[in-house]
Parts: structure tokens; C-alpha cells; sequence
DNA sequence: CTGTTAGCGCATTCAG
DNA sequence: CTGAATGCGCTAACAG
């Protein structure tokens, strides 16, 4: 009768048409040994034939799971972004999870939204990125308290006790990347990264410096950037007006993303200066498109859609074997190597 | 007892410490007019003050309605799906929806699988774009016997009855496109694009086709590929190799996609050619790095995130007021228009 | 091996 | 305005 009106197959369907109960056919379904085979035959043999689809929403709210992870990204356009969640599914749906991917839209109340909508009980895990303007942690130690499995990944300036972290070693790769400006006999190196707010974007800048120490070498203060603005055209009008109004140039600039040293090319190139001959520059990331841009990019390459796979694996993991447990290591912490990628725009 | 074990608090615990009925205290929680002001704000506060979250899952079997529609994309590296999806994501969150993206990872097997997935009761509509290698319908047809709310975009080679079809004119729009190349005194005109299954592709190149016709011009089979690569690295090779074999290059190019252009772009510096000084090139989608590109890239935009919107604007509607019904045209199909946005890669 | 029963947490009749 | 009872479709404990 309902299943008429709604036009859905149920258990009790295939049950009622098979004279068995519908627990039979419940674990017929999920093969439990406890059933006949020629039992499961038939039941497996009808429910195709009636086209039954199982409810995750009735099976979820029965088992407790939902076989769906959460996944909180800062934004939706940036490839790197998409690059993880990439990675997170590839691991997730071999494991038969499921991703919901929720945008905070670089916004901080965003992010609180989406947690809240994710305490609701449709996921089993969280997967998280903050976004820059949060500097406050009490939604995500909520989430903690309600013994949420989760995991943090890329952006982590705060270490929250009982969720795993996966991340890069942003300063060593900075460093790595400013050291072999220093060592093409570069006189002085320019920085051009995004907002401070970003603890990333600090601890490649951070890097920068110590590079410069490290070879007792300096650098000036007017050389360095930390753009404010997020739009792609903004950021471009920006990166552009700095460079444009710099008395003397650096030989080389350092960008702590990709974007930021597409923009620093296209703007020297508007000024009239050839990378990497008369300016090198360096990018961080290695997104697909670097590759693709002319000159084509050298960049620290960071290993966005393994990173994925290792915050799906530590998330897996806590959700199978209990809420404190991680497998994967004992701190929590995973922290994946880059490694340099050198192509055009170094000499 | 049992809340103290999830750690979770239900209705049914407001309720005893309020003294009240459970139902009392969902119709406190949807605001119903049948309870009275001082009971809400007491239900409010004291849910507040446990920590209270609806279980959505509960919510849903109970109502029907999981306020999640699903997103199936051919791919994730592909920037236009992304855009397309934050155009969904935006106007169904305004709508208190949610977005599950599933990617087929350009396999029809996975497609299948994914559209599987969602008749299993988890979302309440289905947003799709066909793979390339989708060549029967079964699949979606069966969704809609399944009264399941249907809207397809962007690579539609067949209209299903009873689904909602979002689309640009992709005929007209590279008609326009070409003619621009043939009024610039372009001698001949080459045609680079992706796998000739796509259909989007095809009406692209039906619409080189026609250009040529409509101004009794012809163009050279030679100077036409349709590459079958799927990695941005193969297809580079495919495109370069393409082009350095040509006895006799082309003045111009029309490319079905801006990742294309961009491809045929750096393959021609590398071979020597300055575009568009010998050389001018027109891209399709106009993404975000497509003005980055160096030069800026010449191309038909494609309103994406608009595509998306008007996508969720149609399946809200087809979930609201049922299933066959669409407020937004009679035909059950929305085309997008495009503009031409001139840039450095033309004259 | 199969059936009976009792929830999962909420919404929603139907009573009052 | 509030409460008691039923069901959404499935899983799982218990019984046989």
C-alpha cells in the first residue's frame, strides 16, 4: 500500500511476496551467514526483480552510521582545495564512505555553520580546513566533546587536542625554496604571499627569513607582500600596484602559492622584466595549471591529493577503531614531505 | 540513560526535564503556532543550555526529506564542474539545502554507480553532467520512474522526458566565435578540441563547420583534432605533437575548451609562433586562470556559476511543487547565454 | 536457520 | 495549547 503511494520497494515488500519475515530478508541482504543460501537466492533474486533499493536513511538512523565523511574547505575555488577533497574521496569510496563537502566561503561564522550542521548526525567523520579568519576554537573542540571523529589538514595554527592533523612542513620548504634563490647568487629576494591571517602563508614566510639568516643574508622590508585581497582580479591589481611602485626590483621573488607568483610573472611582465632571466620566481604548490602557465612554473610541489588520502586514512581510522586511536602515528600528526619542483621561471 | 551512552541529547530528554511531551517539544523546535510563546522560549532555552542538535537522520526518515541534493560531475579537476557546483551550492544553501558531490571520474560504470547511489534515499534531487562516455539512458530514466527530481547540465546529447535540461547554445556560441576569426582575414582556421564523444564538443565543432559555410569559406581536415587524451600532460603532448607535424599552420584557432587554447597557446610558442601577432587563438569557458594566462586568453564565456544556480533554481522547483512541474519554462530547458570576451590571444 | 520484538529520534495524526 | 500513540524502514537482540 505505501509502498505504492511513495513508489518504494521495502523490506517488508520482498517479505510479504516471499512468505518470510522481514528480518530474514534483512540479513539475506547484508549476507549474513546466519540465512540459507538458497534463502538469500530468492531474496537477492526478487529484490532485483522488484527493483527494491535499501534506505540509508532508515539503515543509518538503525545502525548509527551514515557511511558519509564531512568535509569543511575554506572555499571552493582554489585547485588545491579541490586537490584534497580529490584525494579524501578516492580513499573514502574505496572504503565505501561518501564525501559532503561544505564551503565556508572564507568565512569564519561559515565554518561555525557548517560544523553545527554537521553535530546534526548525517556524517561519521569531519574532515578540516580553517579558513583565515578563524582564530577561535571552541566550535571544533565542541566537536571533540561530542566525540566527532576529526580531522584537521593544511591551515593548522592550533593543535586541537584528539583530532588527527596532516600537514606539510611549510618552514623547511620555504626555506629549501629561498636557499636555492640564495645560491643562484640572487643580491636580494622579494616576498609576495597572502594574508598574514593565514598560518600557512606565516610559516613560508617564516622560512623566508630564517633562509636569509641561515646565509646571513638580508632582505628588505619594502620587498615583501602580504596581499589582503581575495579575488583573483583584486589580488592581481594589488600584486601589480606593488610592484610597479618598487624604486629598485629584487632579483627574485618567493610566493607562497602558486597564484601569488602567476600574478608576480604576469606583473613583471607588464613592467617590461623577463623571468627568470632578469627576475626568478618561485611558487608554492605545483597545481595542475603551473605547469601550463608560460614560463612554466617552478614551485615547492605540495602533495595535495595524497594529503587527501592520509586525512581520509587518519579519519577511517578513527571512526573504525574508537575516537582517540589513530593508527596512522602517535602524535596525531602526519606531516607529508614537498619536494622542489624546478621548471622555467628559474634560471 | 541511552543519551548519556551517544553523548547526545533528544528530544525526548528535554522533554523530561521540561516535563512536557516530546511532542510538545518538537512543535516548540519547528516554532508551530499550536504552543504557547512561554513553552517555546522554554524548550528553547533549556535545548540551548543541554547542547541539543536534531538528528537530521531521524528528521528525515520521519519527514522524507533530507534537504540534500545530489551533484553528479563527470570529474573534479576540471574547473567548470567546480564553478558550476558553487552556482548550486550558493543557491541551494540560501535554500536551506545542502550539496553532495559525487564525481564519475569520467566512467559511465561510475556513473551508474553514482546514480545507484542516490536512489537509496539520501538526497531529494539529482543535479547531473553526462560523462563522455554515457551512451544509454537507462540510468537516469530509471531515477525518473523513480519520481526522483532530475535536472541535467551542460553535456546533454539527449533529452530525457520528465528531467529539467540547463545548457549554453554551444552551436551558436562557436559560430559567433569563428566568425570573428574569419572577419579578422584569417586565411584558414584550425579546430582544436577534446574527444569527438562529447557532445558539447561536437556542437563546437559543428558550429566551426557552420562558420565556414554561412561565409562560403572551407577549412582543412588536416587542421582539425579532436584530442582523445585525458591527462593535462598527455593531452599537451597530443596538442604539440599535433601541431609540429602540420605541413602548413593554420592563422588561427578556434579551441572547444580554454584548457585547449591554452594547450595549443604553449605548443605554438614552443614552436616558434607569437600569438596572436601569427597566430590567433580563441578558447571556450573563460576560466578564472584564463585571464592569468599569459597572454590573456580570447574566449567564449560560459556563465558557470550561473548554470549552477539556474540548475538548483530548477530541481528546488521540481522537488517543491512535484515532480513534473517547472515554473521556470514550459519546456523542461534553460539556455544560458554566452558572451564573447576579447582578450590578447586575437587581434 | 528463521521469526518476534524492540528500538533508532523525530514528526504527526488524533484525542483531549 | 498539550499529550499519547503510531510509524518512517531498517538493524539487532533474543527466542526458538
Amino acid at each position: 500500500m505505501k509502498a505504492e503511494i511513495n513508489n518504494r520497494v521495502r523490506l517488508e515488500d520482498i517479505a510479504r511476496t516471499l512468505k518470510l519475515s522481514i528480518a530474514t530478508v534483512s540479513r539475506a541482504m547484508s549476507d549474513s551467514s546466519r540465512v540459507k543460501q538458497e534463502t538469500k537466492n530468492k531474496v537477492l533474486a526478487i529484490a532485483e526483480e522488484m527493483g527494491y533499493r535499501p534506505n540509508q536513511i532508515a539503515k543509518s538512523l538503525s545502525s548509527g552510521k551514515t557511511n558519509i565523511l564531512g568535509v569543511i574547505i575554506p572555499r571552493y575555488d582554489e585547485p588545491f582545495f579541490i586537490e584534497v577533497c580529490r584525494g579524501i574521496d578516492y580513499y573514502a569510496r574505496k572504503h565505501n564512505y561518501r564525501i559532503l563537502i561544505s564551503s565556508s566561503r572564507n568565512s569564519f561564522n561559515y565554518e561555525k555553520e557548517n560544523v553545527l550542521a554537521f553535530e546534526r548526525g548525517t556524517v561519521d567523520g569531519v574532515a578540516m580546513c580553517f579558513t583565515h579568519e578563524t582564530n577561535s576554537f571552541e566550535h571544533v573542540e565542541e566537536l571533540i566533546d561530542r566525540k566527532m571523529p576529526l580531522v584537521l589538514f593544511d591551515n593548522i595554527n592550533h593543535k586541537i587536542d584528539g583530532a588527527g592533523h596532516v600537514k606539510i612542513d611549510d618552514f623547511s620548504s620555504a626555506i629549501k625554496a629561498v636557499e636555492d634563490l640564495i645560491k643562484h647568487k640572487n643580491e636580494s629576494i622579494g616576498y609576495i604571499g597572502g594574508t598574514s591571517k593565514k598560518s600557512v602563508f606565516n610559516k613560508r614566510f617564516d622560512g623566508f627569513v630564517e633562509a636569509h639568516k641561515k646565509h646571513q643574508k638580508s632582505f628588505k622590508k619594502q620587498h615583501v607582500l602580504n596581499c589582503k585581497s581575495y579575488h583573483q582580479e583584486h589580488e592581481f591589481y594589488e600584486v601589480f600596484n606593488f610592484l610597479s611602485k618598487l624604486r629598485e626590483m629584487p632579483n627574485a621573488f618567493f610566493c607562497s602559492t602558486d597564484n601569488y607568483a602567476i600574478l608576480c610573472i604576469k606583473s613583471l611582465t607588464k613592467l617590461g622584466y623577463k623571468v627568470p632571466k632578469d627576475i626568478e620566481v618561485i611558487g608554492f604548490g605545483n597545481l595542475h595549471y603551473s605547469s601550463m602557465f608560460i614560463p612554466e612554473l617552478t614551485c615547492v610541489s605540495q602533495p595535495s591529493f595524497k594529503m587527501g588520502e592520509k586525512v581520509a586514512e587518519m579519519l577511517l581510522n578513527k571512526i573504525d577503531n574508537g575516537f582517540f586511536v589513530s593508527d596512522v602515528d602517535q602524535d596525531n600528526e602526519v606531516v607529508l614531505p614537498t619536494k622542489m619542483v624546478y621548471r622555467d621561471t628559474t634560471r
